[in-house]
DNA sequence: GTCGTTTTGACATTGAATTTCGTTGATACC
DNA sequence: GGTATCAACGAAATTCAATGTCAAAACGAC
């Protein structure tokens, strides 16, 4: 499989669209960092590698990356788009603890697969889906 | 079962609220409106019957009503938060054309018994969720 | 090097949602 | 009735994420 950086590049070329400095400082940070990141926290962390950097940048390197399928914008409904590298990565929901925040990535098969059936029965071709779990984990029940 | 109109008005007792005439008027315009209605279409159409009503009353309302459990807030991925009654109705997800904005809603037990099956496995206590399908209708793809 | 295009960073702007604040209006108590 | 209390109101200001504007800089093609 294409490295991510391959990936991104060939989806610029694509689109023509160049690679930056920039751009490639982003996409690393992005990866580096994981999981659940807002667009103001990356862009806190890549101005630490590059104070020169402005936050448009970043809000537009996002887009290009959500576009380009490299990482997929999340919704966890507290007021800002969070982000997660998703290339080469399983499809996968999220169970969220409204206390702590805690966050845990689940996969079901039975789901997934109902899901499908759900929107052929509807005559849909489905493309994607969000499905977001909000609870309480245990660790927040005990207090 | 109770009507909503009384609902509300014990759920504001109970919260040392009071019921107001803007309050009625705004979740009278609500139910008659029926489904997914955004706060500032919600305020145009409340402002018909009373001119002199302001929009903060508008979300200020929606956010009790919220609270209440008498709507339901829906994200639709647009940037504007949505709203629709769900007192005394069965709980139900979206399914949703991404070309034409058609909106089905959709129901399976299958799903919904999973969805506390895998809150469980976690420790969770499930608390709500929300589940979007994203695809394209069969009058949509026709063209 | 020069031209034409894209990208960038600083700054301004948008737009939904919330907060502030002085006023209004209802309720309770005397 | 009078008035004190306190929530609720409308208008306007404010917040904050996200987007748009624009001149300058960087890049590629020639």
């Amino acid at each position: 499989m294409k490295s991510p950086q391959v990936a991104f590049s060939e989806y610029l070329a694509n689109e023509n669209l160049k690679m930056t400095p920039q751009r490639r400082l982003i996409l690393e940070t992005m990866l580096k960092q994981g999981d659940h990141v807002s667009s103001e926290e990356l862009y806190a962390r890549v101005k630490k590698k590059d104070p020169s950097i402005g936050q448009a940048t970043v809000y537009r390197t996002l887009k290009l990356l959500s576009d380009s399928g490299l990482v997929e914008p999340l919704d966890f409904a507290d007021g800002v788009t969070r982000y997660e590298p998703s290339y080469g990565k399983e499809h996968h929901d999220h169970l969220i603890c409204e206390k702590c925040g805690k966050n845990i990535e689940i996969l079901d098969a039975i789901i997934e697969h109902r899901q499908e059936a759900i929107a052929k029965e509807h005559g849909f071709t489905l493309n994607s889906h969000k499905m977001y779990l909000y609870g309480i984990c245990s660790d927040c029940r005990k207090e």
